[in-house]
DNA sequence: ACGAAGGGATTTTTT
DNA sequence: ATCCCTTCGT
């Protein structure tokens, strides 16, 4: 599929406009522009570099100024350059900046880009040494699943207990950590009754029959060859001088050991990373890799860059007290000199929906510079929370007050249904070998072609041993099919012919091919004829699909080129608040940012906690670090101390990160509300040091709080912080038993049916069953004691 | 073969 | 609450 004549690594940087030699002459003005750090870490060229880079200390200046460098020195020429990122966008990024600085296009970097990417170059060239032909195709998760769908059925094995989902994640984490399905462990294995060793070779041995690889596969398959074939790794040792690694606290066991073969020959490894800034533990990421890195390449240079050029004094002190308490940290200490600026705002509110209300008006009144503090726009503000499902009430509140807003993350363009629906029409009209691919538009849109008919198919295919496409066309013409099925699907197969010669054809115009195939097969007229409301929209997206293919040569490069990129910037322009999730705002710097929904249980994640104990809890409070130093001038947490969860009102303390801000640097908020403020904080307010000290000095001395205080010592309830454990306070839970009458400000008099975990079960009057935190309910002949 | 209704689950995300 | 997927009924 992939020309890489074309691209060929080893040939294409000779001709390069970078000549070694021509730059080995030039002068380093831009060394001029680092700061101590920095430069030594640009110019410790040799050996083995750990460069730890907190937030904002300028990472990416320092390694792409390495890379410039580099070939600036003479040292290497652009193709002898192994230079990996984890994201296409970092990838993108790097490559403009290393041009920057050089003053002129990079031609002949080809070895810069993802790992996936870089694989899959490699892979093409040596796929026959893994049993692949070299056109392979890549599998997506939704092919990938699909797969194993398929597998899981035909070994009999209940789908209920082994959710296909579920498989795809147990594969790829044992991919992650480098373990073909020969090499999983006994104990490993066991724990998944052989039957998941069982369905992974299988997988494996279904993968290569249609010549497919998934996205583990590609750094899986080379790693073997690496290690299988000690030719082919040493022209790669020799042949890679120098290896860069961004990000190297997000590498998996087997991107480990990939890169430490490759890093042999020449030993020039430099691995730049936050330990601090590990949040991808889920998904296969050892921070020990960068721990260890030391042991690793022993007489290493670690440079720590620690002046941060982004966040203010007060922020910077903010995170970096709740990195503290994380333990096995290689420690950094940022500082500033910048101006202190304002302190980190915390505000507590009564539910979520407040929280967003608070929020929005706090956006308005930022942007008219009313809130004291220059005037912001709205594209300089985000809005970072912990999991999806609290965007809603951003975007709900905001959809309703008019509030320009843009949701990064959501599901990219090219996981859109219709997308990937148009895809598998051009996939298989390339190849038609693509089964996978051609089980997905057989009947899409309906062709007649039910569960039934594709069994037929399926079984043409596999007795005849032929694609699935020509399956079709056998049952075809042996009437194997029902009536609507057989003149549908033969004439998609006729279809497909056209396609497919129109495909190889150079002369053919691919943009008005891939017209052509979503109108006559009839998918276009499909969406044309839906009354969904979103049916308009993937018309609009399949349009954009078509435009999409201006930049490509023909069908085939297109396809190749999707499989890896799967991102999409539809930058629309114009000021919008972003919301996004802490993971997706790794990387990104606002002036203002707000962090809401810090309360235990949604941050941290009480599953993370659950799965992964004090692993997990560590790795949530490097979110929390991560959340913070995303702000440049003003940070604002909060909380709430309701919130409806799954459709159910649930209560719950505020996040034990806020334990751990510094009260110096932070300033109490008094939410608007009911009753003089002081509302939700003060419901909230429990165990909080902030707001215990902020009671003290006056800022909560609202009846209501002062009465809660009476309330708490009267029942002589746990302090609070003693009960700031893994699980929360159980001697409020045990202070009622079932059939107690209850109240609770918001939801009114109830019954305790019964007592789940921390919460109560109580069928309230008026507000039907919930269950809540004990706190947050007296015993009803105390009802008057309620702060509010 | 296809649409409606019921049941279960629901962190985080790249390639 | 909501979404997705399976099952059931036509």
């Amino acid at each position: 599929m992939s020309n890489f004549a074309e691209d060929d690594a080893f040939e294409a940087a000779a001709s390069g406009s970078l000549s070694a030699r021509a730059m080995a002459a030039r002068p380093a003005p831009y060394l001029d522009d680092l700061n101590p750090a920095q430069r030594a870490a640009v110019e410790a060229l040799d050996g083995p570099v750990l460069m730890l880079a907190g937030a904002g200390t300028g990472k990416t200046k320092a390694l792409t100024t390495r890379i410039a460098h580099l070939l600036n020195s003479g040292k290497a020429r652009p193709n002898e350059i192994l230079a990996v990122t984890f994201t296409n966008k970092a990838a993108r990024e790097m490559k403009e900046r290393v041009a920057k600085l050089l003053g002129q296009t990079v031609e002949g970097m080809p070895w810069l880009g993802t790992f996936h990417a870089i694989c899959v170059k490699l892979l093409r060239r040596h796929a026959e040494l893994v049993g692949l032909k070299s056109n392979f195709t890549i599998l997506d998760t939704d092919d990938q699943i699909r797969l194993l769908k398929q597998l899981i059925v035909a070994a009999n094995i209940d789908e209920k207990r082994w959710p296909p989902r579920m498989l795809s994640g147990i594969i790829d984490n044992w991919k992650n950590r480098a373990w073909t399905p020969d090499k999983v462990p006994a104990a490993e294995a066991a724990a998944f009754n052989q039957r998941g060793t069982e369905l992974y070779a299988q997988y494996q041995a279904r993968l290569k029959e249609l010549n497919a690889v998934d996205f583990g596969d590609l750094l899986l398959h080379v790693l073997t060859i690496f290690q299988t074939h000690s030719d082919v790794l040493a022209q790669y040792q020799r042949w890679f001088r120098y290896v860069l690694v961004d990000e190297y606290q997000d590498t998996n066991v087997a991107q480990y050991l990939w890169l430490r073969l490759l890093a042999q020959g020449h030993r020039n490894i430099c691995c730049v990373g936050d330990d601090d800034q590990s949040i991808y533990g889920w998904r296969g990421a050892e921070v020990g890799n960068i721990l260890r890195f030391e042991k690793d390449f022993p007489g290493a240079t670690v440079i720590r860059l620690e002046q941060n050029y982004r966040s203010t004094p007060h922020i910077l002190a903010a995170a970096s007290r709740v990195i503290d308490a994380n333990e096995g940290r290689l420690g950094k200490t940022l500082w500033t000199d910048k101006n202190d600026g304002e302190k980190v705002r915390l505000i507590g509110h009564w539910d979520g929906e407040e929280e967003a209300r608070w929020i929005g008006e706090e956006l308005e009144a930022m942007q008219g510079g009313t809130r004291g503090q220059r005037p912001m726009n709205l594209d300089e503000c985000a809005i970072l929370v912990r999991a999806s499902h609290q965007m809603r009430a951003f975007e709900d509140r905001f959809l309703t007050i008019g509030l320009p807003y843009r949701v990064i993350g959501g599901p990219r363009f090219y996981e859109r249904m219709e997308i990937r629906d148009a895809m598998a029409y051009f996939r298989v009209a390339c190849s038609p070998d693509d089964d996978l691919a051609f089980e997905r538009i057989v009947n899409t849109p309906k062709r007649g072609a039910g569960d039934k008919a594709q069994q037929t198919m399926q079984r043409a295919a596999r007795a005849n041993g032929v694609s699935l496409l020509e399956g079709a066309r056998l049952c075809v013409s042996a009437g194997e099919l029902t009536g609507k099925a057989k003149g549908q699907v033969g004439a998609l197969v006729e279809q497909f012919d056209r396609w497919h010669a129109k495909a190889l054809d150079p002369k053919q115009n691919h943009i008005e091919l891939a017209e052509q195939i979503l109108d006559d097969s009839g998918y276009t007229t499909m969406w044309q004829n839906d009354k969904t409301p979103e049916a308009p929209g993937r018309l609009e997206n399949l349009k954009e699909l078509v435009k999409a293919l201006e930049n490509f040569e023909n069908l085939q490069g297109f396809l190749e080129h999707v499989a890896l990129i799967m991102d999409n910037e539809t930058d629309d322009g114009g000021a919008k608040v972003s919301i996004m999730t802490l993971h997706g705002a790794k990387g990104l710097e606002f002036p203002a940012v707000f962090l809401p929904g810090w309360e235990d249980g949604l941050f941290p994640s009480q599953r993370s906690m659950d799965e992964s104990g004090l692993k997990g809890l560590e790795e949530e409070r490097r979110l929390a670090y991560v959340g913070i130093t995303r702000a440049e001038e003003l940070c604002t947490i909060s909380f709430a101390a309701n919130r409806r969860v799954y459709g159910q009102w649930q209560s719950a303390l505020p996040s034990r990160f806020i334990d751990e801000l510094p009260e110096d640097h932070v300033e109490v908020l008094t939410p608007p509300g009911l009753y003089g403020g002081g509302y939700g904080a003060a419901g909230m307010g429990g165990g909080s040091t902030i707001v215990d000290r902020a009671a003290d000095a006056n800022v909560y001395n609202s009846p209501g709080w002062k009465r809660l205080q009476a309330r708490q010592s009267t029942r002589g309830m746990s302090q609070p912080q003693e009960s700031r454990n893994m699980t929360i306070d159980s001697t409020a839970v045990s202070a009622y038993t079932q059939g107690d009458r209850v109240f609770h400000t918001k939801f009114g008099y109830g019954y305790v049916m019964g007592i789940e975990g921390d919460k109560l079960d109580i069928e309230f009057e008026k507000a039907g069953s919930k269950k809540v935190v004990a706190k947050f309910v007296v015993a009803a002949d105390r009802a008057d004691d309620v702060p509010f």
